[in-house]
Order: structure tokens, then sequence, then C-alpha cells
DNA sequence: AAATTTGTCAACCGCATTCCA
DNA sequence: TTGGAATGCGGTTGACAAATT
């Protein structure tokens, strides 16, 4: 052949360049309806003039339910410099261990704040350790054995230790004795939590609030999977498609009815939908019963399967759900109403978000 | 106020790895 | 076992905003 690796799309029919907030919401509803099992057939199916790969990349570094906006802690930023340390530029790695993080932000806060920062604090020390040098002529390897004890000599044990002060030796990329397995994001934040083994102190409940000292210890190699996996994909999978009949007839008009069925007032707004958007909010008045209210609609599988589990906070998941909502809205600014109270944008979000409304939690088998 | 420089970050590109028939 | 397809990953780019001259 010799014509080298063929592209993984059509170039010439595929929008590249930002996302529109219509494209965000376009992805956002697909994959909260079928999930993704296919990224490069999924802009195909969901109507989007983009690349599988641009869709992919879109879902995990922005629109992901639990992807963490804004700027950094202290706290991350040292786990992230600690965690370099031993990592390398391994970004993936590294945000495995930084809930609500991607590797693209961590990388981006790497090249743009932490080595630059880095760098400064080395030169300097680089200049206060000339000065020694030059009074005293003695040379301590202090820091460098320090060093290497606890990133070279630690073939017995699987735990690091990464202590204060070593900060300056950041520019330099150490392998770890063994590779941390690759997990998913979620499912190995749980694991690292439950686990005696258990490794960095920060996960998604105390990052906060996490001592400077970081404890990295290398997860064991994760285990097989749990033969109830593929039956929980499933029940999940249930859970996406079995709110209900189909949402019927003038879809627009009659959503926004029966939103307004728990006041007195039965106003019917007429949502314009721009004509290139139109088969968007056709697919999404198409889904399942979009309009159950969660407070009415105690037997949405999942509800289901949560009042059969002892350990799963619904509530807190409906919560988090609405809270991203809030979240989402902002981010995509879509929240602002035109003189006559509902906007064209406001319209469109609030429909869109009477349906999410009605997500039971984030699909399960959607991690990184 | 305008021009230029610098910083930031979302998105792209292409190679590596994994999956699967 | 093999080869193609799909996905993951890390490096890089480019648009935009803020800061500086």
């Amino acid at each position: 052949m010799g014509r080298g690796r063929a592209p993984c799309c059509d170039k010439s029919k595929v929008k590249t360049g930002p996302w529109s907030p219509a494209e965000d919401l376009r992805l956002i509803s697909f994959i909260h309806k079928h999930g993704y099992s296919n990224w490069r057939s999924l802009p195909i199916q969901a109507g989007l003039s983009r690349c599988g790969k641009s869709c992919r990349l879109r879902w995990i570094n922005y629109l992901r339910p639990d992807v963490k906006r804004g700027n950094f802690t202290n706290e991350e930023e040292e786990t992230i410099i600690k965690l370099h340390q031993t990592l390398g530029n391994k970004w993936s790695k590294i945000a495995s261990y930084l809930p609500g993080r991607t590797d693209n932000e961590i990388k981006n806060v790497w090249n743009t704040h932490l080595k630059k920062r880095l760098a400064k604090k080395e030169e300097k020390n680089h200049k206060n350790q000339t000065n020694d040098f030059s009074r005293t002529s003695s040379f301590s390897t202090s820091s460098t054995s320090s060093f290497m004890s606890s990133y070279g000599n630690n073939e017995d044990t699987e735990e690091l230790v990464l202590d204060e002060g070593q900060e300056g030796l950041a520019n330099k990329s150490y392998e770890p004795k063994e590779d941390i397995p690759t997990t998913d994001h979620d499912h190995e934040l749980k694991e690292s939590s439950s686990s005696s083994n258990s490794s960095i102190s920060c996960d998604a409940s105390d990052c906060s609030n996490s001592s400077a000292q970081v404890d990295v210890s290398i997860p064991e190699p994760e285990p097989e999977p749990e033969p109830e996996e593929e039956e929980q994909e499933e029940e999940q999978e249930g859970s996406l498609f079995n709110f209900g009949g189909p949402c019927e007839a003038d879809n627009a008009t009659i959503a926004y009815d029966q939103v307004n069925n728990n006041s007195d007032d039965h106003q019917v707004i007429e949502i314009s939908l721009e004509e290139s958007d139109v088969d968007f909010w056709d697919m999404l008045d198409n889904l399942d019963d979009p309009f159950q209210s969660i407070n009415e609609s105690p037997q949405l599988p999942q509800e289901l399967e949560a009042s059969q589990s002892s350990n799963y906070d619904h509530h807190t998941e409906i919560e988090y759900c609405r809270e991203w909502l809030r979240d989402l809205e902002n981010e995509l600014g879509l929240v602002e109403a035109t003189s006559d109270g509902v906007g064209q944008l406001g319209s469109e979000i609030d429909h869109a978000k009477r349906y999410f409304q009605t997500w039971p939690s984030p699909p399960q088998n959607l991690g990184v």
C-alpha cells in the first residue's frame, strides 16, 4: 500500500473548531440516551458533523457530568507535581488520581503554570546551592540521596511516599517500578478509596482537605471484572432506555404545557426553533417519556435498583445531576432570557433541562 | 488608543495500544 | 496468529483574551 494510515474521517465533510451549544446538547442527549459503544459511528447516529474522535474528546474533556471546572486548588497542584515526579508526562494516569480533572486540563496546567513555577524554584535552589558550594566547598548530596531513597530503592515496596521539598526535582521523569494500571476513572477511585492498600489520599470526598503530604502507592493490578458486571451494564442500559413510552405529537408546545402541570396556569409557550435544530428537538422529544418528574416516578428502573441497594444514595445522585445541569447552563451561556422572559436559548435549554432532570443518575457506563 | 506580546486552554494530529473477527 | 478498526494518549497548534509597551 504505502499510503500511510487512512484518516479517521473525511475531513472535508467534518466540522472542526469550537463546539456550538447546540452541538454540545446534541452530543449530551445522545450519549445519555444511548451511551457510547462506538465513537466512530456516534456522530452519524447523533446527527453531528463531527469526527468521532472529536466527539469523544469533547465529551471527556468538557461535557462529562463529573468534570470539575475552575481553578486548581493548591492541593491539586501539589498532587500533580508529586505525581509528575513519579509518572512523568503520563497525564491520563495523573488524571486518574484527581477526581474530575482531565488529562488535557492537567497537561495544560503543567505546561502553563507548574513547569514554570518549578523552573523558577529550581533556578533559585541552584543559585543557593552554588553559593553554598563556593562557601563551604563541601558538596552535600542529601537531597539526591533522599530522593533516591524515595524513588530508586524501593524495589521491595510498592508504596511511594513523597515528602515535601522534592519539588526541585520535578522536571525529571521517573517511571514507577510497576506501572499503574489504567482503569476506568470512577471505578478506580472507588476501588482506591475502599481498598486497604489504597493509594493517594485525594479522592472525591477528601481532596479539599488533604494534607500537604501525598502518599502515592501503586495500586494492585485491577482484579478480574466481577461476573455481575455484564448484568449491571445491561441494567444500566435498561435504565437509559426504559423510561416509558415515547413522547408523541407536537413536541415543543406540548412539552412546555406538561411541565406546567404542577401549577395552575397551563400556559403554553411556543418554543421557536431554528430550522437547523428541529431534528435535534425531534430527537429529544422522541426520547422515552422525558417529562416524567423524578418525584412522581418511584419505579424508574434505577430507583428500583437503588431501593434494593443499601449503599445507593439516590437523592445525592439526583442533586449531583441537577447541579451539573446548572453548571452546564452557565458554562454554555444559555441561561439569559430575552425581554419577553423566555428567550429562545432559554427555552431551548429549558427544554433540554426538563429532559435531563429525569435522569436518575449519570449513566454508569460512561466513564473514561 | 493602538500595537504588540504573553498566557491560556480547547481542539487537533498522529502514533501507540487494545480489541476483535 | 494476524491484520484492520477503534480507542487512548501525549504533543502541538491556534484562537482568543489579558497584559504590557
